[in-house]
DNA sequence: CAGATCACTTGCAAAATGCAAGTGGAGATA
DNA sequence: TATCTCCACTTGCATTTTGCAAGTGATCTG
């Protein structure tokens, strides 16, 4: 039907999600995966809000744990280790870009610009296709050396 | 332009996001008021997450900080008191409802039926109207005594 | 006017966090 | 071959946040 109807299950979805995304940190560690590329320790640790080593270490594994990254050894060198979004964690940008939309409309301090929300209101799926295409080059460029 | 470009800003708006988001009482707070209907302290205090009341306490006075809740008295009795969610806050439903879809496809313990995801993919904009409705009769209700 | 209810607040033990320093292994350098 | 550096962590410890239980004062109810 193409009409919502009131849902009437007892454990809402939304406990999962908060159990993830309701962690500051691995919040960002989404969105320094999915929306800004990043994929070695060395990158994440880079943030402008400063994740401290231990923590980065702790949420690292958790989402791991959680199936939502696969820790692999860098193919550019071995001695290093590359954190890559699985499709679970990729199946989560729009709902990223949905809240980044909802931020630049309300965040007074975003940098982003309004064409963001814009051009997201315009064309959703070509917003997130955008998103996903440069996840795989991304990804393609790293694995194949 | 309907194809999405590069977006070239350095402060992500996801920061902000994860300043509110990021943080699972509030999270399930919003939760609570935006598809659950829920306006007193009594209501969210009975989530089955099972906050305690001096974090209750701290995180509504939070979300009201931050505009995304306002505190007033409750119009059935004066001496109790409701939170209503904002429109800033009402505005974050699609970004919930985007999450809950997600956690339907990947939590396998989740009691939503598969239907829900299915009536949101056929009409994302019927799904959020309809809890919009919700909200607007709860509210409604509720301020008109 | 005694008792219940409401929305909190307080005190305290336990857990999580942030910071600085340390560790062990792989690769590069001399 | 010895040393040096880089890397991805780990450890110790002080500080902060959390969770739990109990208490508080203002209002309502019988």
């Amino acid at each position: 039907m193409a009409t919502a109807g009131k849902p009437d299950w007892n454990g809402c979805p939304t406990r999962y999600a908060a159990g993830i995304v309701g962690d500051k940190w691995c919040f960002l560690l989404l969105r320094d995966a999915l929306l800004h590329g990043k994929r070695t320790y060395r990158e994440f640790l880079a943030s402008p809000e400063g994740i401290s080593t231990n923590i980065l270490a702790n949420r690292l594994s958790k989402l791991e744990a959680l199936g939502m990254f696969t820790r692999e050894p860098d193919p550019r060198k071995a001695s290093s280790v590359c954190y890559f979004p699985t499709q679970k964690a990729k199946d989560f940008l729009p709902a990223l870009v949905s809240m980044m939309v909802w931020a630049t409309q309300y965040d007074e301090v975003t940098e982003a610009p309004a064409s963001f929300a814009v051009s997201y209101v315009d064309d959703p799926k070509g917003t997130i296709a955008w998103y996903e295409a440069e996840m795989d080059r991304v990804d393609q460029a790293l694995r194949t050396g």
